[in-house]
DNA sequence: AACACTCATTGCGCCAGCGCAAGTTAGGAC
DNA sequence: GTCCTAACTTGCGCTGGCGCAATGAGTGTT
């Protein structure tokens, strides 16, 4: 529903190869909504009932344990989809999702999904490839966490964010949202003063330049020496 | 080709769903093959000519990293879809399969995926809930790598290979395949030293029984209790 | 302007678990 | 049998980075 640019939304993943009368058909099933900043789109626990693409903004997904230790499982980016734990058979939604800028998403009921897919087969071959495409990052980062110590995980992690959502500034490049320590803490396995430290190291080398929330990478090349170099 | 019995293949995830018809269809296409103990299914590397099913046996996927660490992605128990990189995008495989017991497959070249899902859309969907359920399992690992100390992951290991691929025998639950302290370190992010410090200090609680390449699991209630405690 | 809060920095002591090294044991090949 | 290799065990010393704790510095609110 609302007027949306389907012609805009055919670019996105999730739709590619879509015939325009597919795609208006199934955009205009979906609401949008906004979300401020740190409110949250979907909570951890609660019941999966729609999927989501988000369109403006930058959402964080993360994940609590019993014990209460909070993990950032990855940062969404624009044109990206999220939320869809009913199509890979989850009742529920695994993590929460929490905008870490205004942002705006497409929402449709996961209910939906069975008869959309029926109805556009490349939607589930479109998704499959988003999610292996996820399974090959965590893969990765199970990697890392196995084989590297803390300094090279934060500057991989780093490295990506700049990739998936930098800006450039004249100084380098900025990652384009609020993040803290505390955020990276819980995206490499560390704590956040760890964290700290190893961002005010390299901020009297000049590798990183950063304040609250707020980091630039001025060195990319430097910074994946670091990321690469096997003790 | 060959005589494979399509009726217990209705039975896997991969297929559930689907009509005979489509099912004989498709089984017709593939070649079956059987791997010797300690041979590969694929390299990582390799192009991904083909993708899997796993009708006996068991396979363990693992991957190198350039600096030479090894990891262990999972172990795929009988049943399973393995090989499945072409499906989500990448051109070569991202690990090694290697069969750790002498195993059987069915084999599909990968180019014949996009026609089998066009005609059986549901491969689609299947798969995309095999792979998500493996995206799940695979951001267990990464919280509990971050959150927990190693004899907790061992433990929590153990306990999912046991349930997955456990044999009861009468003085517990027998990992049913071959497998090393080594192999162990690699699927926890620690060392074989610390592996068998930890089996040797549970093996004189009672808690296990192991030999080379073996592992019982005698209290699997005290296990669970070791791999939940929060320090 | 003062308060409350969230985010960040840094010093210090400690310890889980790694790396090294040496020795033991079990299979497999011939 | 004998050799050879792969798997496993265990002692010892060291250290990366965690936990604690105290402090400082922005941000938003009334």
């Amino acid at each position: 529903m609302a007027k949306i640019n389907s012609s805009s939304l055919s670019d996105l993943p999730l739709f590619s190869g879509l015939g325009a009368a597919d795609l208006e058909a199934i955009v205009s099933e979906a609401r949008s909504l906004r979300v401020a900043k740190n409110a949250t789109v979907f909570k951890q626990g609660e019941d999966a009932h729609s999927f989501f693409v988000l369109l403006h903004g930058h959402v964080r997904s993360s994940k609590t344990t019993p014990a209460g230790d909070q993990i950032v499982v990855r940062y969404v980016a624009t044109g990206e989809t999220l939320g869809v734990a009913k199509a890979f058979g989850l009742q529920h939604y695994p993590a929460t999702a929490t905008a870490v800028v205004d942002s705006v998403l497409l929402a449709w009921p996961s209910g939906a999904w069975p008869r959309l897919i029926e109805r556009c087969p490349s939607l589930a071959a479109n998704t499959l490839l988003t999610v292996g495409a996820r399974l090959q990052q965590t893969i990765t980062r199970v990697v890392e966490m196995s084989t590297q110590q803390v300094e090279q995980r934060i500057a991989h992690a780093l490295l990506r964010l700049a990739n998936q959502s930098g800006r450039k500034v004249e100084r380098g490049v900025e990652i384009d949202f609020p993040i803290s320590r505390q955020d990276i803490a819980q995206m490499t396995g560390t704590t956040l003063h760890t964290v700290s430290r190893t961002l005010s190291a390299w901020e009297s080398r000049g590798l990183v330049e950063s304040d609250r929330q707020k980091i630039i990478l001025r060195e990319l090349d430097q910074l994946l020496v670091l990321a690469e170099e096997k003790l």
